[in-house]
DNA sequence: AGCCTTCATCGACTATCGTCGATTCTCGAT
DNA sequence: ATCGAGAATCGACGATAGTCGATGAAGGCT
C-alpha cells in the first residue's frame, strides 16, 4: 500500500482547515456567539460598538466569516445587516468528521 | 443592559478558538486523519514517514495536539507513541456549540 | 448639489505560525 | 562508559493573520 493512500488528500485536508480557521480567532466566536444571541440581523455599527475592537477589523472578520458562508449579509440601504446562517452551523465539520474521514461539505452548498 | 453582557466572554472565546486552532492547520488535519486510520498508536518516525514533512515539524504538530488532549502519548522505550484521543474527539466543540453558549470543555477533563 | 452616515478597502505594522536544519536529550544496547 | 537511534527543543526564516488609522465608495438627507 502506498504511502499516499495513507495520508489524507492534500487538498481535503486544506479545505477541512479552511472551516476550523473561520473560528480560530476569539474575536470571531465574539462575533457569531453575538450574533446568535441577538436572533434578529446586526449591522457592522452594532457589532462594532459590542465587541471593542475597531470599525476596520469588524468588517474584515465579518467577511471571512461571509466566506465559509457562516455569517449572510443583506445591504439595507446605507448599512449592512449581517446574522448567522444556520444550515452553515449545521454542516459544520466535526472533529469525528474528520477523523472519520467524512467528506469536506462546500461552503458555497451551505446556504 | 450593559454591552459587556451582550458580548461571550474573552477568556471563554479564546478557550473555544484554541480547540479550533488545533485543527486549523492542513497538516495537522492529515496527522489526526492518519492517526484515526491506523486503529494503533504509531511512533514519530512513522507519522514523519508517512507525512512527507521534517520531524521537527511532526513534532511540533504532535505537540498542539497533545496540547488540547487531541492525541495521547506513550513513552516506549525510545520512541513516543502517538494515538487519537477518542473521548476528546467526542467532546471537541462543534459550531453549534458555540453559537448556542454551551460552556467550553476543558481540555484536561477530556482524559 | 452638497453633506453626512455607513461600511468596505487599502497600507502599514506587529504578532503569530509553519517549516526547516541543527542541536540536545533520553534511552537502550554494546 | 560509550555509542547510536529516536524524538524534543532551539534558532531562524518566510509567510500569514489580526489590528489599526486613513481613505474611498455607496446611498440617504436637506
Amino acid at each position: 500500500m502506498n504511502v499516499s493512500m495513507e495520508l489524507l488528500d492534500r487538498a481535503a485536508a486544506e479545505e477541512y482547515a479552511s472551516w476550523f480557521k473561520a473560528l480560530a480567532d476569539a474575536t470571531r466566536i465574539q462575533i457569531v456567539s453575538l450574533l446568535a444571541r441577538r436572533r434578529e440581523p446586526m449591522s457592522v455599527g452594532e457589532i462594532v460598538a459590542a465587541s471593542g475592537v475597531g470599525q476596520s477589523t469588524v468588517s474584515h472578520h465579518l467577511r471571512i466569516l461571509a466566506e465559509v458562508r457562516f455569517v449572510l449579509v443583506e445591504r439595507r440601504g446605507t448599512s449592512s445587516l449581517y446574522r448567522i446562517n444556520e444550515n452553515c452551523v449545521s454542516c459544520f465539520p466535526t472533529a469525528a468528521d474528520v477523523v472519520m474521514g467524512k467528506p469536506v461539505p462546500v461552503a458555497p452548498a451551505c446556504e
